[in-house]
DNA sequence: CTCATCTATTATGTTTACAAATTAAAAATC
DNA sequence: GATTTTTAATTTGTAAACATAATAGATGAG
């Protein structure tokens, strides 16, 4: 496969179009209503939708077909353990050699999702904060590990967030977390961002697990 | 796609063959050469090599084609890295919950890869390695982990085995450590687990970095 | 009305065919 | 003899066609 070619397009539509949403969990994506809606042939579609099977994106069904991965409640704890030993390894791979550029571009991050919360924008406040954990771990200058954490389904995680109005609560603690983990890591007290972070994990989960 | 297509059976094949290294890295995948060889179509061929490169186990070229992926030094010392985050958090989250059955199952394979060694069964004996560190993982009780785990680094255990004749010296000594693990682990001591983990993938990544 | 059976429709599995691109080989030029 | 040009082959990209299996709707029996 070309990284040109008309499954590649597919590829990448379906997908992004699963991370924001679009297209719900346990939804059954058909072959030809995806080829039409793409304007591909459906072994286009197919190819798609194979490799996402392949990236863990969709599941098959017992009768054949695709379907969108869904988090189960079980799931929601296994991936914030998950996000622990990432998000942490990751800070401690970071802590001891990040730059002053890399503090200040944290900061505009999270100016930017105080900004958005206070002007209304949700889905948008909810995709900075995304930014800044992944931004975080893009920090730890190991490619494996921030593809690792790509592809763990914790945008899954995230997205499930923006479907409901109830986290917005707590947008200012978020926020007050953030800025609290950066300045553990400017002073290098490794233990103070770890906790702060984990606080905000268990505030996660606690708040997905009230979604019906 | 069903679970027991032929694009299904092509995929497993295709990957097993990969797995046990009789496909080495940075070979190209023809489609229609696999297609005679398995028996099946080209198509199914090319959804099998779609999925795998979704595992990340392929990459494009350039120009087309699939290639088996690779390990560049600078991967492996990322690798390392990943692993210690990985396994050193399933461990955190492991022993606390470690039951007498789980302690004895280590021990059984720590006593299977001694035996192998001194009968000569290198190839096997890299197995009761990978096996002893996939089990660790497994009793951090968080599948998405495992599964994180076991996308991340077959690659790595995979190119070791091939070019196994190298490392055969420190095999006393990977033996010792393994069991100096479960030691401090029945003992609930952390710390100690984890120097002798971290000190074993120090090893290994010289090990592999010493191969051409 | 309810359940079962049959039928039509839809969706997927599989193969084949052809077009476009890439690679390898042969021929021609300097 | 080396280098370009041309030609042939291989290989992949794309679409279409047919076969098989799953689903939903209609029909009829009880």
């Amino acid at each position: 496969m070309k990284v040109d070619s008309l499954a590649s397009k597919a590829f990448l539509e379906i997908r992004r179009k699963i991370l924001s949403s679009q297209v719900p969990p346990n939804t059954r994506l058909k072959e030809d209503e995806w080829a039409k809606k793409l304007g591909v042939s459906r072994m286009a579609v197919r190819e798609a939708l194979t490799r996402l099977l392949g990236e863990d994106m969709l599941v098959l069904g017992e009768k054949g077909g695709y379907y969108v991965k869904s988090l189960l409640p079980a799931e929601i704890h296994e991936i914030r353990e998950l996000r622990e030993v990432l998000e942490l390894g990751a800070m401690r791979l970071a802590y001891k050699k990040m730059t002053k550029d890399q503090f200040e571009k944290l900061e505009k991050i999270c100016d930017d999702y105080a900004a958005m919360i206070k002007n209304g924008y949700f889905n948008g406040a909810l995709e900075a904060d995304m930014k800044f954990h992944e931004t975080l771990v893009e920090y730890s200058g190991n490619k494996k590990l921030l593809q690792v954490y790509r592809s763990s389904h914790i945008p899954l995680f995230h997205q499930k967030l923006v479907k409901s109005q109830i986290g917005i609560d707590d947008n200012e603690q978020t926020d007050a977390e953030h800025r609290q983990i950066i300045k553990a890591l400017k002073e290098k007290k490794l233990e103070l961002a770890e906790s702060a972070m984990k606080k905000q994990f268990a505030r996660g989960e606690a708040t997905l697990l009230d979604i019906p």
